[in-house]
DNA sequence: TTAGTAAGTTGCACAGTACCACTATTAATT
DNA sequence: AATTAATAGTGGTACTGTGCAACTTACTAA
């Protein structure tokens, strides 16, 4: 015999990524193509991967976002947080619906989009310098979420080490310091930062060299991958 | 003409509620015990409150939130946040299913508790010093989720006025102090706690002094009820 | 009047950062 | 080979917000 069931009936309920990475010198998230799906809302617009959970095959909400990201981007763990959810009776024109938003650092080098099922095309959207997103409308009320993601990466990025997750393996200070300022669209003061970085024992030096056009630097990576580490105090300049 | 549906299933949406006060010189949460009704999982077991988004009534989450508040506080708009959500096939017996959590702080004074519908009784639950919870088992997993809310509380206490929420309209340095304290389960160290309030403008002095059996102290209440204050730096004893 | 208690203040120490100036190491140029 | 440009990396002082301890203030109770 079925149990209970309750006489109104639920929301939709999907998953959606908002994903960065530093391309370019610049911040730039994924963004997909709807398809043109007769009975699919908002076709051919651009939106932040995502789609319905799929009962079946997801057991939990991480290991459906996850299977998301490595659809789109082929990585298996890259820096996942819960971003939030966004639920209403507007949202989404085929009714009540509820997402839940992950966003996902990680490095572009090496990473080869892909479109996957339901979405015309992939692309990194560059974030617009001090911009509260990327000047494009976006489906549903992703523009919303990308403006929410947006400022929860750049506060949490004044006191931890979230833009090395948007970094490859191993990279420079002076790489790492940039990852910062182009985040924060603001310079940071060097002293002050590799004395933060390395007291806190985030980074491990290798012995290899970054060589360039000028002096070599130092090569690093980081101690932990798996999380984030917390400073103890935002970055704070005077003027 | 019905929009396309989709051909999967999709999981049961519920919002539940981390209600927190400050009452009898401890933190304490709400807890509702629920009812023995036939075909309703956990008969009798105390949980967090909550319940199914009615998608008739509540035309987004925060509503469904406020409501839910309102049914078992009567208050109408103490402070809210959003703190996660947790979705699996297994933490209700339903089927697959995902739970919308919000955080709620507020005072205790003149709070009058009422069961509502399918809740057999409502109670203050004393989180016990230090522990990660109530000590005590939950319904569902709100055992995890109770003790996400007081990791998040706890985090946040550390360079937020959150516990300025658990205190009525006025109150004296004192008492916000000990709202830390209790929160923290540490002692703050008096001066650098009253500075750190007052240069963040963070209180109004009243034209009034609490009378006890000592010096009266002077009265605040919050400049800004609806948002909290962020202090540069978190508290760090040094021993 | 005195003792007790909690409110509120003052002064110094300290940690982490801001800011600025400096040195170091390489490639490219002459 | 010496010079220049460019970026890597270091050192020194100032400042800000907090930690800590000792102090003064204002009231009650006896």
């Amino acid at each position: 015999m079925e149990p209970k069931t309750r006489n109104f009936k639920t929301p939709l309920v999907t998953v959606d990524l908002a994903i960065f990475t530093v391309r370019d010198d610049a911040l730039a998230v994924l963004l997909v193509q709807r398809a043109a799906t007769a009975g699919d809302p908002h076709p051919l617009e651009w939106a932040l991967p995502g789609g319905f959970i799929d009962i079946e095959r997801d057991s939990d909400l991480v290991a459906c976002a996850r299977r998301k990201l490595k659809e789109k981007t082929g990585l298996v763990s890259p820096y996942l947080e819960q971003l939030g959810s966004w639920g209403s009776r507007k949202r989404d024109p085929r009714g009540w619906s509820v997402t839940q938003v992950y966003f996902s650092l990680l490095p572009s080098e090496g990473i080869e989009l892909r479109a996957g099922a339901n979405t015309a095309s992939v692309r990194w959207a560059r974030i617009e310098e001090g911009a509260c997103g990327i000047g494009e409308r976006l489906a549903f009320d992703h523009g919303v979420i990308l403006e929410a993601a947006l400022e929860r990466l750049r506060g949490k990025v004044e006191y931890t080490s979230l833009p090395a997750f948007l970094l490859p393996g191993e990279f420079t200070l002076s790489e790492l310091q940039r990852a910062y300022e182009i985040v924060l669209s603001r310079p940071i003061e060097k002293s002050a930062f590799r004395t933060r970085v390395k007291d806190a024992g985030l980074v491990d030096p290798l012995p290899r060299m970054r060589r360039t056009t000028s002096r070599p630097a130092r090569l690093y990576r980081l101690k932990d991958r798996a999380a984030p580490v917390y400073f103890p105090r935002t970055f704070s300049p005077r003027s």
